[in-house]
DNA sequence: AAGTGGTCTAGACCACGGC
DNA sequence: CCGTGGTCTAGACCACTTC
């Protein structure tokens, strides 16, 4: 037998139920608590077997987009906090809708040390899109970042106009570079006279750094950034798990 | 139809079947990239459905613990790391295999400010065990920490011997509590002299405070820490997620 | 061609929750 | 009690990989 009687497109018929009942989540016709069609409703609607049913509804429950309680039903999940996610700067601000902007300090072609270029994996003697810019939120200088990346595959990135935009967006939109996760080394410095004068605190004022390894979502090591952060301005929020 | 034939325990087939494969794994019997016995195997020997065997497979999948790739077969997945993983000092020393103690500089109960309270989630008048200790790895002093919990529930702690053993060991063993996670403010300041002190550093040198709420696998808020981490000699490694 | 995982059926019995 | 999710059967066809 077919899989379906009208046949024609490709997705299972699982999928297509869990489609269906996401969309009607999406569309505020179900909100968190409320109950979602049985296994045995969902199996007469879409006219498929009790197993099929249960299986798009096991596998939302795995996603954790709904819960299952036994003899009780299946209702929709309380919308879950995402933590430890990387976000751009830019995306940070907008959350608490703070006024946000860039000054760049720098934007050319390097030929750095070779600590940089081995954590972007790249050969010894390549040479570097370097950006260094000063971030500034609420009219306040927040934090001294300096990003580098692979001038062979970003030299373009010298000619965007970084005050305004996201550095994520531009290699996502001009790129077509998807960025996946970061592994990041944290600890604790003080301002240089350089770095103290830029971000507008007293020199040996203690600083929070975040050194950045930014990958993509073909694994590829893209961005290595180096952040120096006002601790008075900024406390860095992570869970973790047992 | 019963569910077996000789059934007596209360274990679902698919369960037992994970159990099998989990153990095999375990022994050595199968290393990552190994081939795992095919559905239809499992079924014959374990004399289930397809369903059920597939059942079983699927969620080990889910957990990580092996790939599935189509027209090929189930094999068991490399091992892997775990990020942003809450561990015990006591635990982190002992993955560099580096000898540790801790020199227990106060443990009793004292009356607390608001703010400790209430990240603890405890009324305002509640009085609280204060362990203080200095933590030691390889002979030199790595930081200082504040533990506070709640005297109601754990005054006994205060007469247990803390400077060799794990807080998170005592927690489980004696007092049944077993920890699931921490929501940690991290930043930077310096080192007061007092602290300076301790941990044989200059006054002014920048410090990583990591501020940690950590709560039981009830949900509980179960314990208060606060860090003071040498930032020569100390560095947080996370990676976050897009 | 043979074997694998992916999808699916049309039933079944059980354990649990709420009324 | 009835409806819910949890487990399970004994098959089936398909898409895919490997040889």
């Amino acid at each position: 037998m077919s899989t379906t009687t009208e046949n024609g497109n490709a997705l299972p018929a699982y999928q297509r139920i869990q489609a269906a009942i996401r969309e009607r989540i999406d569309a505020g016709e179900l909100k968190p608590g409320d109950a979602v069609d049985s296994e045995r409703e969902l199996a007469k609607l879409h006219r498929v077997s009790l197993m099929t049913a249960r299986h798009a509804l096991a596998e939302l429950q795995h996603e954790g987009l709904v819960e299952r309680r036994r003899g009780s039903g299946t209702f929709v999940a309380p919308p879950k906090i995402e933590f430890n996610k990387l976000t751009s700067f830019t995306e940070q601000m907008a959350l608490r809708s703070l006024p946000v902007h860039s000054k760049v300090l720098h934007a050319g072609i390097v030929e750095s040390g070779p600590e940089i270029v081995a954590r972007l994996s790249l050969p010894p003697m390549a040479s570097l899109v370097f950006i260094e810019r000063l971030r500034i939120g609420a009219n306040e200088p927040f934090a001294l970042e300096s990003c580098y990346l692979s001038a062979a595959e970003y030299a373009g990135l010298t000619r965007v106009a970084l005050n305004m935009t996201s550095l994520f967006e531009v290699l996502q939109r001009d790129f077509n570079t998807d960025l996946a996760y970061a592994d990041e080394e944290i600890d604790a410095t003080v301002a240089d006279p350089k770095t103290a004068d830029l971000l507008d605190i007293p020199r040996g004022a203690p600083l929070l750094r975040i050194r950045q390894t930014i990958f993509s979502t073909q694994g590829k090591a893209v961005l290595y950034v180096l952040g120096l952060y006002r601790s008075d301005r900024h406390t860095l929020r992570i869970r973790r798990f047992r």
